[in-house]
DNA sequence: CATGTGATTGTTAGC
DNA sequence: GCTAACAATCACATG
């Protein structure tokens, strides 16, 4: 039982205090330099890292990728990226945590094979010592492959079980605010 | 021709 | 611990 300790796994600060929530942040503190690229930090295609992992998409972009084909189905007018982005960022934010799990199950998986690939990649850094990128590569496909396979057999695996948390809240529906 | 930009939130890494 | 930056997408605009 929790009696008194319950609800406060809930991240913590967050929502409550949000410190910096302001996506345009405009800068609580950040210092100048930095602060610059925040309001356009675009340049990742400056590096040219064939080995550089992308980071994991997190659940709200999983959903996001199913949410802009139906949006766009609805919306074939609309093109412009930001129209999508907020009407998924205000749908996900309806959503309850119940419909997000899939999406978060999803980008738990996704981020597995990103510390795989991040594995992949420092063990590139580490004996990317020589121009042999050939051979590291044979040995990266390989190894991809196989946790690829392991995983999706994971995910068929597991799909009857219904899982119910009652832990503390039960938020079927929608939950506070 | 090529690449940046705009907007969303979440996650991660650096200090 | 907190802050900054980046993850996809697509059409447009600029160099």
């Amino acid at each position: 039982m929790k009696t008194a300790k319950g609800k406060d796994k809930v991240k913590t600060t967050k929502e409550a205090l949000k410190p910096v929530d302001d996506r345009k942040v405009g800068k609580r503190k950040a210092p100048a330099e930095k602060a610059t690229k925040r309001e356009t930090r675009k340049e990742k295609k400056a590096k040219k890292d064939p080995n550089k992992p992308k980071r994991a998409p997190s659940a709200f972009f999983v959903f996001l990728e199913d949410f802009r084909v139906t949006f766009k189905k609805e919306n074939p007018n609309v093109k412009a990226v930001s129209a999508v982005g907020k009407a998924g960022g205000q749908k996900w934010k309806s959503m309850s945590q119940a419909e997000k799990a899939p999406y978060e199950e999803k980008a738990a998986k996704r981020k597995a094979e990103y510390e795989k690939q991040m594995d992949a990649y420092n063990k590139n850094m580490e004996e990317g010592s020589d121009e042999s990128e050939k051979s590291r590569s044979e040995v990266n496909d390989e190894d991809e492959a196989s946790g690829e396979e392991e995983l999706l057999e994971k995910e068929a695996a597991g799909d009857d079980e219904e899982e119910e948390e009652d832990d503390d809240d039960d938020d079927d529906d929608e939950e506070e605010d």
